[in-house]
DNA sequence: TTTTCATATTAATATTTGTTCATATATTTG
DNA sequence: CAAATATATGAACAAATATTAATATGAAAA
């Protein structure tokens, strides 16, 4: 991956609901929609959520299985929640 | 940090010049915008760069000192260049 | 003390992104 | 089949961001 490719995927992921779905799915290997929803505290929107998944899904971060009426998605990129200790680990002290 | 913090920092780095930076100041201590302006490759014009620099800095990712004509950047918030490695090593098969 | 050099600032504009809302689709249940 | 459930889609708009260009500042050199 060259710089041009991570900015992309940062910029992907730099949202503090989407921060929160790949913390929950690097748990949990596959949640549905509605789970996801519950477990965020219900401050996503149906729509919203669904809108974040697609996006994270299309840039191959996220994956996605049917089954019924749910659909579960799923960490496809499992390495990226590396950088999520780095990150909440770091101090600004400015 | 919590992921409303994470959030903004990411939206920061997001870039690929900015990316650059970052490894370049994780390497060399300290660096003048004109050492770094050469050492991009010249692909960033004098203005865009000293915007790039400044926004680092408001978010305590860089931090400046200034000396005769010069103002050396580093990195302040070192660790952060420890998602560098880890985002490189990203595959994407998708 | 004017010119040059290094960098910052500001304003204008184009582009991208986030959000909401309304509606669509597909699946299951009664 | 009709209703309910789970999720996606698309349009519209506001807000944020990136980019460019022109100009300003401040330090050093001539």
């Amino acid at each position: 991956m060259n710089n041009e490719m991570i900015a992309n995927l940062l910029k992907c992921i730099a949202h503090p609901v989407k921060l929160d779905i790949l913390a929950l799915l690097d748990q949990k290997a596959a949640l549905s929609v509605s789970e996801i929803q519950m477990m965020l505290g219900c401050d996503c929107e149906q729509s919203m959520l669904s809108h974040h998944l697609i996006k994270m899904k299309d840039k191959g971060i996220l994956s996605s299985n049917k089954q019924g009426k749910n659909i579960y998605y799923s960490l496809q990129l499992k390495e990226i929640a590396g950088i999520l200790p780095v990150l909440q680990a770091l101090e600004i002290n400015s």
